[in-house]
DNA sequence: GCCGTATCCTTACATCGTATACTAATTCAT
DNA sequence: ATGAATTAGTATACGATGTAAGGATACGGC
């Protein structure tokens, strides 16, 4: 299970193929995964300005986040180094999201801010939320287990954060996302308000 | 180079013994892995309660950022699934926050809420920045060519952003951290606040 | 008929983590 | 002091992995 199991012998057995027959098609195995990347961002809805700019900015956003989620293994390659090529969706989703901040009046310096704080919040959440995910073969009593390693004298705060966590419904974890993603886009749009008030 | 250099045998080369020998103190190469995590996470400075919540929450956020940007191939660890095990130090730093947080009057929902906005920003931007550093042995003119690449007419405000970068000195990638930070901040003082004025 | 091109296979290589088995030294209980 | 157990180390080997190199086969245009 998992990006490992993604072997060239693999992949060319899942289509009636020998493996070294690929390399007719790619340059290589980073070929394949940035190709897996292109794939995923573009499910990503891109609505360029439908209403105001940060419901826009927010759709976008929430969209990148489930785009993500859905593709647990992706994600993990959308933020290795170079090794995968910068490649075209990616470049489609970041120019989204700096052109509907430009239009709505922040400067570029303000906008490149912008949207880094965003995809920072989008990537860095997702990864938390990903790398929390129960292995799909971990025993019924795994938390159970993991939490009697916690002393509660130590680490009494992350005894009691790990009980919100296990207290807090399925769907909840979006609004977490949601919580911080706004936190930025209020601070987005005072910052943006205050500079136009001055000028 | 990189973090693929770090093979057993090459370690065990470097200690002047054998590739397994390694195994008589370590359980696996995870094992290794996880101590590595461990002794850059300890990096971390850890100041508990010295003024307001804010300016302490802000200096561990800063250290913490710190210290992987001194150690990009061990960031790389770090949100690693549970391949990498959760390790004691990485448990010490999500206590400091959430102490801190709690002690300033939070609830339990809010600092777990807050801690993960700010842990997605951390590891998220740090992230970014460790994967746009341009590799040491990228041409001097690496930039230029990349740049020529990107239509201007499909993505303009790209092109701008590459160029707001280009133009902000060495340092002020810092100030770009702190920036999305203390968005973050703002957003957190003034949602722990309206809460204290409602109860 | 012949030749270039595209597609695919076979074989082979270096490198990886690590299982297994063996040796030699050290420590410890009696 | 002696035999047993633990520890530290080596040697060898297995099964993966990505991919380089070199054919094989089929087809379309001249």
């Amino acid at each position: 299970m998992g990006l490992d199991s993604l072997t060239m012998r693999a992949l060319g057995q899942a289509l009636g193929v020998e493996a070294m027959s690929l390399y007719n098609y790619v340059e290589d195995k980073d070929d394949i995964l940035s190709g897996i990347v292109d794939l995923v961002l573009n499910e990503i809805d891109l609505v360029p300005a439908a209403s105001d700019w940060r419901s826009d900015v927010r759709a976008t956003a929430v969209s990148t986040h489930e785009a993500l989620l859905r593709h647990p293994w992706a994600t993990r390659l959308v933020l290795a180094p170079t090794s995968v090529r910068m490649v075209s969706a990616r470049m489609g989703y970041i120019e989204s999201i700096l052109a509907r901040l430009r239009n709505a009046g922040f400067t570029p310096e303000a906008a490149s801010r912008g949207y880094h704080a965003l995809d920072s919040h989008i990537l860095g959440f997702t990864i938390w939320q990903l790398g929390h995910a129960l292995p799909a073969d971990s025993p019924p009593d795994f938390i159970d287990t993991l939490m009697r390693q916690l002393n509660p004298d130590t680490f009494p705060y992350l005894v009691e954060h790990a009980a919100v966590h296990m207290n807090t419904p399925e769907g909840e974890e979006e609004s977490e996302f949601e919580f911080g993603l706004d936190l930025i886009l209020d601070g987005l749009e005072r910052y943006v308000n205050s500079t136009w008030n001055r000028s």
